[in-house]
RNA sequence: GGCGCUGUACCCAAGUGGCUUAAGGGGAAGGUCUGCAAAACCUUUAUUCGUCGGUUCGAAUCCGACCGGCGCCUCCA
């Protein structure tokens, strides 16, 4: 029985679908300005998880991840590279999915674009117009917070302390300071399109509402996004689709923490940030996931080179023994069956899951389960290959398909047959060395092979290799 | 000022009334194995959970006060 906290009742609630044939989710995705940043990629990363956990569940997950192509932070990149706004998004889209793909993430059943919806756009704001929950300022449509009686249910925000925080701009066309713009009369050279209300744009919240109600439908499961998309997107989010459909919007609210740095939220307006294209050039899409699973994906985590060394030093733990099994499975020995009770770890995985997603507990039954399995070689002769597929079918399910902290058919020997050919050659000639106590010459080889990357291992059964990153 | 989150070992981090006199990872120390390494395994590393009170047969877990950190309230995952 999942179990998910829900920002919008600030409990932990049972998770019961609308459909059971069919999870409905939406999460909130990139604006297509820049490259995201590691802070990004623990939302994404982590509503991933989610998904696979759902379908780890059994559940078939419509998945929709909207990618804003049409804001002002992109019109501005544009005005500054000066070429028009349709490239600056196309590129860095294709950026999107390159480093979405290195991270191991998995393809959403739909990416939607506002530049691709603006009838539905249009047709929600013309809906809101009509309803008299939105007005029009000379060109600019503005949505009529007052109108909306459940404003602020999201973000446990009431309009009074709102106002008297009072940092929000004064508009002069704006009838209360809070309410937020659906369409933009566009400025001269601007992007537009052609609305009832004339030359421009759509505002930020309006194209997740129209994009959800027409992948999702009026009322749907789970919405997802960072912690800072509480207020003001999904509250708006809120108040446009509740008031156009008259029905509940969302089901489940999730919120993923900040990533810190120096304590510190990590963000593009401080300027203290990481790419994650920069930080996957020094770790792998598994270190990183493993280092966002080790932590509870609502509260902050803090990022650092050490912090991400660690969780890469523990995964080598688990990796080691996926190397083991890889081989041991190519060796496909039969020999004495272990005792070993595989059910109470799928149950301890999925108990640490059901419970809000409790993915460091999770991580923690690998390890345990690593624990003793290795523990089970270490102290047998000869283990018959039925144990290491079904230790591999474990941590697949689990860590491979789930967490994506592991990857079987990652290759641990080069790509180059030349290259490993030459390795097992050297291997040769060094346990010719060993054979002849020349542990001078057979200690300069794994010396100088370490050097390029390539770890040598000696067993009873002879020596393997491994080529680390380099 | 309002709302929300948070304070557990050297570091990261679970646990939220008795199964825990506190998981897991990193680090450190010792040991087994090895020609030596590496890997793996074993052992050690919090009688204590920000502080002070209270409730309870029993609290890291509930209540109160206080101290500290962070976030949102403006674009931001």
């Amino acid at each position: 029985m999942l179990k998910l906290y829900n920002t919008l009742t600030k409990k932990v609630e049972e998770f019961i679908p609308i459909d059971p044939n069919e999870i409905k989710f939406y999460v909130c995705g990139p604006t297509v300005y820049d490259y995201f940043h590691i802070g990004n990629a623990r939302s994404f990363v982590m509503a991933d998880i989610v998904r696979r956990y759902l379908e780890y569940k059994g559940y078939n997950v419509k998945f929709v991840m909207n990618l804003t192509d049409v804001d002002d932070k992109i019109i501005k990149k544009s005005n500054e590279e000066r070429r028009n706004a349709n490239d600056v998004t196309t590129d860095y889209i294709n950026a999107f999915f390159e480093d979405i793909t290195k991270l191991k993430i998995k393809k959403a059943t739909l990416y939607p674009k506002a530049t691709e919806h603006m009838k539905e756009i249009i047709d929600m704001i013309k809906l809101l117009v009509d309803k008299k929950f939105a007005y029009n300022a000379d060109g600019n449509i503005f949505y009529d917070v007052k109108k909306f009686s459940g404003y602020g249910k999201l973000s446990g925000k009431n309009i009074e302390e709102l106002e008297a925080g009072s940092r929000i701009e004064v508009n002069e066309e704006k009838k209360d300071p809070l309410d937020f713009a659906l369409w933009k009369k566009a400025k001269d050279g601007e992007p537009y399109w052609e609305s009832p209300w004339g030359k421009g744009r759509p505002g930020w919240h309006v194209e997740c509402s129209a994009m959800s109600c027409k992948h999702l439908g009026k009322t749907f499961d789970i919405h997802a996004g960072g912690n800072d998309l509480i207020f003001p997107h999904h509250e708006n989010e809120i108040a446009q689709s509740e008031a156009a459909n008259d029905k509940q919007f969302v089901k489940y609210w999730l919120h993923f923490g900040f990533l810190n740095i120096n304590e510190e939220k990590m963000s593009k307006s401080l300027g203290n940030f990481f790419t994650a294209r920069e930080v996957l050039k020094k770790y792998s899409a598994e270190a990183i996931r493993m280092f966002f699973a080790q932590a509870y994906y609502r509260g902050p985590l803090n990022f650092s080179d050490d912090l991400l060394s660690a969780a890469e030093k523990g995964l080598e733990k688990i990796n080691n023994l996926v190397d083991k099994i890889n081989l041991e499975i190519r060796k496909n020995i039969s020999g004495a069956k272990p005792g070993f009770d595989f059910d109470s770890y799928y149950k301890r995985f999925e108990e640490a899951m059901d419970e809000d997603l409790n993915t460091s507990q999770a991580v923690a039954v690998i390890f345990d389960f690593v624990k003793e399995v290795n523990r089970i070689i270490a102290s047998s002769e000869s283990v018959d290959v039925n144990f290491y597929d079904d230790v591999k079918t474990f941590l697949t399910k689990t860590a491979e398909n789930v967490l994506g902290i592991v990857d079987f058919n990652k290759k641990n020997a080069g790509d180059d047959k030349l290259v490993n050919d030459l390795i097992e050659l050297l291997i040769t000639l060094r346990t010719e060395a060993k054979q002849n106590k020349n542990y001078l010459l057979s200690d300069t080889i794994r010396n100088r092979l370490k050097e390029l990357g390539v770890v040598l291992q000696d067993s009873k059964e002879g020596t393997s290799y491994k080529i680390g990153k380099n």
